[in-house]
DNA sequence: GCCAACGTTGGC
DNA sequence: GCCAACGTTGGC
């Protein structure tokens, strides 16, 4: 049982959308320090924070359950997505995805301000300076704290 | 829209 | 294998 943080645009996709979902591939991630995640590490009952960026508010707005473990992303194969690689060879997958559903959706955003400004999250990649990782390892600690900024 | 930071590409 | 150029990310 590991935690992790996913970001993504909400005006590419967003916890509405995650809500309106029983089951979403989080897919088209193109980087490989968070394929290798994606492939390696991430697995069913884990779970993970939803992060909402570039918008005018970022930050956590709730938390997902991943409900399958890495497998080929088949986007990358697939000519007509977005996110199709055309160097992708269907035999040696190079892009991976997991599936994930809504846990809870916050009442209210985290925001990044926020997360800033709590001494023991100063470590999270998230916060790191040119930080652009879209997936990234939350600590237990950590997870425990940001639960505990929510009101209620 | 700006720009710093970073990953990727490709020439050599 | 180096490294400059380029494209992308993402906060502000």
């Amino acid at each position: 049982m590991a935690y992790w943080l996913m970001k993504s645009e909400p005006i590419e996709f967003s916890i509405d959308d995650l809500a309106a979902r029983d089951v979403e591939a989080w897919n088209g991630v193109r980087n490989y320090q968070a394929r290798n995640l994606l492939r390696d590490q991430i697995t069913i009952g884990d779970q993970a924070f939803f992060y909402h960026s570039s918008c005018p508010q970022p930050g956590i707005v709730g938390i997902m359950d991943i409900v399958r473990a890495g497998y080929p992303d088949p986007t990358a194969l697939d000519p007509s997505s977005p996110y199709f690689d055309p160097r992708s060879d269907p035999h040696t997958p190079r892009w991976y995805c997991v599936d994930v559903c809504l846990h809870q959706r916050f009442p209210q955003t985290i925001p990044l301000h926020t997360l800033k400004a709590c001494p023991p999250l100063q470590d999270m990649p998230l916060l790191r300076r040119g930080n652009r990782l879209s997936v990234m390892p939350v600590t237990p600690e950590q997870w425990q704290h940001i639960i505990n900024l929510m009101p209620g």
